[in-house]
DNA sequence: GAAATCAGTAACCGAATGGTTTCCTATCGA
DNA sequence: TCGATAGGAAACCATTCGGTTACTGATTTC
């Protein structure tokens, strides 16, 4: 059987999309993309700006991972984080027809870079 | 004290983004939202097609209304909803700057225009 | 090999989510 | 006025969420 059928308009996307509007849904999430867009990062180095436990970060990353957002390279104990959003690209041209109501939303997205994170250090106002 | 300054970054702005990324992580709301993009509808119209009770839709678009994706019109005792984002618009002119990476995620919103909704009947795609 | 370090796992907690059913209010229409 | 209808409110329930602390495991380093 078809495991994994490339279905256009099923629940599997439905699904990944859940995942992505979840993840960031969050501001220590969106916080932890907006520092991971300057470059890379460990997760020691993601969570030290944050007032919350290594764990707690630990499972905000799990879930931009789930959204596949974020991807992790493990280099002995260090574990690697970098953006990873190229996968979902194809149906970007859509966007412009709906642009029309949406792009009130993406300013919204665009909104947040325009602020500091959570606890970010480099809140540069 | 001024209890609404129009702060540039502020966690104003992050509940925004919040509310709004939030209101779009469930499949039954982008359903509605699909739906009203196809212009205004009353509430029980709404409910119609969705396999769940009529306090669980209301629900979903009081969540969509607080993270003002849409805005609601009482004529009588009929409810009309309409889609409305236009406060949010300002800011998309980052979009662009952070396109190279965010258009993947933006490509995750087009996508779900491109299948139907949950229990959507109209998928005229 | 022992100790320190990077990171995940497990168990737990309080609050929020998404759903239900029941009931209430208000408006329309005979 | 009486009944039907549109919709919200309240109470409740199971699950998920975001956070904690404590522990485990793997890797580096001495």
């Amino acid at each position: 059987m078809p495991s994994s059928r490339p279905s256009l308009h099923s629940a599997d996307r439905e699904d990944r999309l859940d995942r992505v509007f979840h993840a960031l849904s969050d501001r220590t999430r969106r916080a932890l993309l907006h520092r991971l867009a300057r470059g890379p990062a460990s997760v020691s180095e993601l969570a030290e700006p944050f007032a919350m436990s290594r764990p707690a970060v630990s499972k905000h990353l799990q879930v931009l991972e789930d959204a596949a957002l974020i991807a992790r390279a493990i280099d002995g104990r260090v574990h690697r984080c970098s953006i990873e959003a190229r996968p979902l690209r194809d149906s970007a041209q859509w966007l412009e027809a709906y642009r029309a109501f949406w792009d009130e939303t993406l300013g919204a997205l665009a909104a947040y870079v325009d602020k500091e994170p959570t606890r970010n250090p480099d809140d540069d106002d």
